[in-house]
DNA sequence: GATTCGTGGGG
DNA sequence: TCCCCAAGAAT
């Protein structure tokens, strides 16, 4: 009989994998950790964040007790910064609700915090070797094109068509390494534009290549819609401190500290900016302040075009709410967007 | 259920 | 320069 596509890809997987520290253990809280880090993100950006938080937290017990502040700060520079405070709580909600130990089911997994349908299924499978399929993007363009499944994959209600198609074809005893292999194939040769095909060991049976299709698939609708956003930085110091404040909730970069911000829908005139500065600063008649050229931070949705402004208060009394001082090595340890950290390790630190 | 959450790299 | 999108989840 015929090696069946799972036994194809496995074989072909044991042979090409790369070695990644989280695929050398079946520690749950590794694997957890791994998964968390690695959504929506490559594995070469989120390498070194997984051996730095390794390294910190050896231990789901470790993290837990971390400050969340140092979490975010941790987390700095890798984005979706609610996947920091999802991990933060989760490793608690263990640590509390399940006695350090991760629960070990796909509908068990899915109550943590963090944790979806994606990543339940990668540690179902990984660490407890459960039969259940993962469905990343991975999967949704190798199996659209090995089965010529023309559906939308934006779309979540297409999303149980892949589950269960991925179902018919797991590994009865392997369903760990039938998920890593069939990612593995999607992150390497069959990539989104130039599939290798010539070094795919299920190239025989793949009905898109059969059809000559591979680049039409996978069928993905939906477009995003960029919002344009002006950001103009208050850079304001005195006695060697800077004022900033914790981001809230309802927009960008929740929990990470900035600096206090003008925004606006569009590029403000020297009038306008200088009136909306007077207003933040009634007492002062008259004060000096630099602009910075522009910097362009583009996000999912937003392109952000951002000024930073410094302003020579001299000794005035400043109070802005929500914002406090920090000095040098204060800032430093601050949890900061990109676009701050950037900033600042140009012109301050 | 459509929208919103970062950042960096590749074509 | 622009577009895509990468081991998705929450709201």
């Amino acid at each position: 009989m015929a090696k069946s596509f799972a036994q194809q890809i496995i074989s072909w997987y044991k042979n090409h994998m790369r070695e990644l520290p989280w695929r050398l253990t079946e520690d749950p809280y590794k694997i957890w950790l791994s998964e968390i880090i690695l959504q929506q993100t490559r594995v070469a950006q989120g390498l070194p964040y997984y051996e730095k938080f390794i390294a910190k937290y050896p231990t789901v017990h470790d993290l837990a007790v971390a400050p969340q502040d140092e979490v975010l700060r941790m987390w700095q520079g890798l984005g979706y910064y609610s996947r920091a405070r999802n991990l933060h709580s989760c490793a608690q909600s263990v640590v509390e609700d399940y006695d350090g130990h991760f629960p070990e089911t796909y509908e068990e997994l899915q109550k943590l915090k963090g944790v979806g349908k994606y990543t339940a299924a990668a540690i179902a499978s990984f660490a407890f070797k459960k039969k259940v399929p993962v469905v990343d993007g991975n999967v949704f363009r190798v199996l659209s094109r090995f089965l010529v499944i023309d559906k939308d994959i934006a779309d979540p209600k297409n999303f149980k068509l892949f589950f269960e198609a991925s179902k018919e074809l797991i590994s009865e005893d392997q369903p760990d390494l039938y998920n890593q292999a069939l990612m593995e194939l999607g992150a390497t040769l069959c990539s989104v534009s130039k599939p290798a095909c010539l070094l795919c060991p299920v190239a025989e049976e793949c009905q898109a290549r059969i059809e000559g299709k591979q680049t039409e698939l996978p069928i993905k609708l939906k477009k995003v819609k960029v919002r344009k956003r002006y950001f103009y930085y208050l850079l304001i110091e005195q006695n060697e401190k800077l004022l900033m404040g914790k981001r809230g909730p309802n927009d960008i970069w929740q929990g990470l500290f900035d600096f206090p911000l003008i925004e606006s829908k569009n590029v403000l005139s020297t009038p306008e900016l200088e009136k909306e500065l007077s207003s933040i600063f009634p007492k002062q008649k008259h004060f000096k302040y630099e602009l910075s050229n522009s910097v362009k931070h583009i996000l999912t949705h937003q392109i952000i075009e951002a000024f930073f402004i410094s302003i020579d208060m001299k000794k005035a009394q400043i109070k802005i709410n929500g914002y406090s001082w920090y000095d040098e090595g204060e800032v430093e340890e601050l949890p900061k967007p990109r676009l701050v950290d950037k900033y600042l390790k140009e012109n301050f630190y």
